[in-house]
DNA sequence: CTTGACCCTGACGCGACGTGAGGCCGCAGG
DNA sequence: CCTGCGGCCTCACGTCGCGTCAGGGTCAAG
């Protein structure tokens, strides 16, 4: 098959399958004598492939680290953007159910806090996330641990652990607003318990690799963000807290 | 409220927020002596607006006519951004219902044809079209009959309308086949079933109108991908067809 | 042997920001 | 009082994923 009859079963331009060439994503397995791409069926099931991770997010430049992985069949493949998209789904659940609730809101004449509003931007464990999470720290052991432990997870098990972190949140936001210091016990104890709710939850958090986390809180904006739109000034606050606990215990 | 503090609520970083203001997207509502952005909250409901639109796959300048269209009160946009979610639920399913399906022949031995493959990118009646359509001929009559009629239907009668459309595309598709020119009366006749067919389900579509439509299906790539998949040179001859008979009522 | 559809390779443009650079607030601590 | 230090400001250039010509070869049908 040539670029424009690929293109048109794809409902892709010639352009983009020309783009995917030169960057290497999509390399045609041939070329006819006069330079004319030649796409084999191979090529089409790559090409398959990458248009469901673009659809989910993906930059380019990760599917083909993705699809060039030898250690990832066909099936991991599936198996994965099926993960993906059902994550896609609850989120867009999640957002109907926000426009809806606006929507009775507002036909109730009451109208809701800001906080309310932003919430479904703000709770992104979504898809966005799950992309990058994987480029940043798949094939660590940490990251295979929580895959693990996560599927394994009923809707219950979630709920229960999103209200154990909601929890630990919740009373470092009211130490902060205590006026009590990040390096207080109060504090580092609160972190410690942050730490092994993580080990328990998803995966095994060292001392070291918690204090990396919380450098993450103040220097990933989106997780700065996060507890932010808790209180203003918990992203440091927690951050500090988990340098004071780790230092505590090394020392 | 200033930058930083909207934007950890919001979930964006603040170059985002400097961006929004200088391309007059959002324009805080104040500054402050020194030149601080101040936001209040109305500028916070407008954020809410613009940040659902993105995510809907809007670009920002088009964002920018919805909102400040001052025909559409802010009941619209819930209704609107509610509908295009909707759409976006229904396209995610049928991506997950795709990958499942391919798991499952997988798993069996089977392998799926290409065709069955890209099914769901092919299918593109989806939110990516919704917000492109609505700013080529949102505010036509067309248009505003055929979102008066589409929001009538009930899911029966809009597999109904699918029926009636995969007939006639297969009789254009055995045409081609057949051999037939584009210019026969057999050609000729399908077209103007086609044009009967739009004026019944969606809006009045004089041959003028259907000559338009025609151009389009060889002119944009998108609806000629959509016809070309289901048989190759199917976008040029319904299109030919089309034109053979408006120029034969016409004359 | 022409014609028209399809293919090629540059190369520039664009949308939506990211990412510094260089410099001005503003307020807590010495 | 001034000195940090985080937050804010405005340029201004960089990036990603293509869109869109420009200039020219290719191929099947008539």
């Amino acid at each position: 098959m040539n670029v424009g009859e690929v293109a048109a079963l794809a409902g892709v331009t010639v352009r983009t399958l020309h783009h995917y060439d030169r960057i290497g994503l999509l390399t045609p397995s041939g070329r006819t004598a006069a330079g004319y791409r030649q796409y084999a069926p191979a090529d089409l099931d790559r090409l398959h492939l990458v248009l469901l991770y673009r659809e989910l997010g993906f930059p380019l430049e990760e599917v083909a680290t993705l699809l060039d992985d030898p250690s990832a069949d066909p099936a991991e493949h599936l198996r994965r953007q099926h993960r993906l998209l059902r994550d896609r789904l609850e989120r867009t659940t999640a957002m109907v159910a926000a426009v809806e609730k606006e929507m009775e809101a507002r036909s109730m004449g009451i109208s809701l806090t800001p906080e309310e509003r932003f919430e479904v931007f703000g709770d992104w464990l979504p898809e966005e996330y799950a992309a990058e999470a994987e480029e940043k720290w798949g094939g660590t052991d940490a990251w295979a641990q929580s895959q693990q432990r996560t599927r394994a997870m009923t809707k219950d098990d979630w709920l229960r652990v999103k209200a154990e972190t909601d929890d630990v949140e919740a009373r470092f936001a009211e130490a902060l607003r205590s006026g009590v210091g990040a390096d207080s016990a109060q504090a580092m104890d609160l972190a410690e318990e942050h730490r092994q709710q993580i080990s328990r939850n998803f995966y095994d958090c060292g001392y070291e690799m918690h204090a990396g986390l919380g450098r993450m809180y103040v220097e990933d904006e989106r997780f700065t963000a996060y507890y932010e739109r808790i209180a203003p000034g918990l992203a440091q606050f927690v951050s500090a807290a988990i340098q004071a606990n780790a230092t505590r215990h090394g020392s």
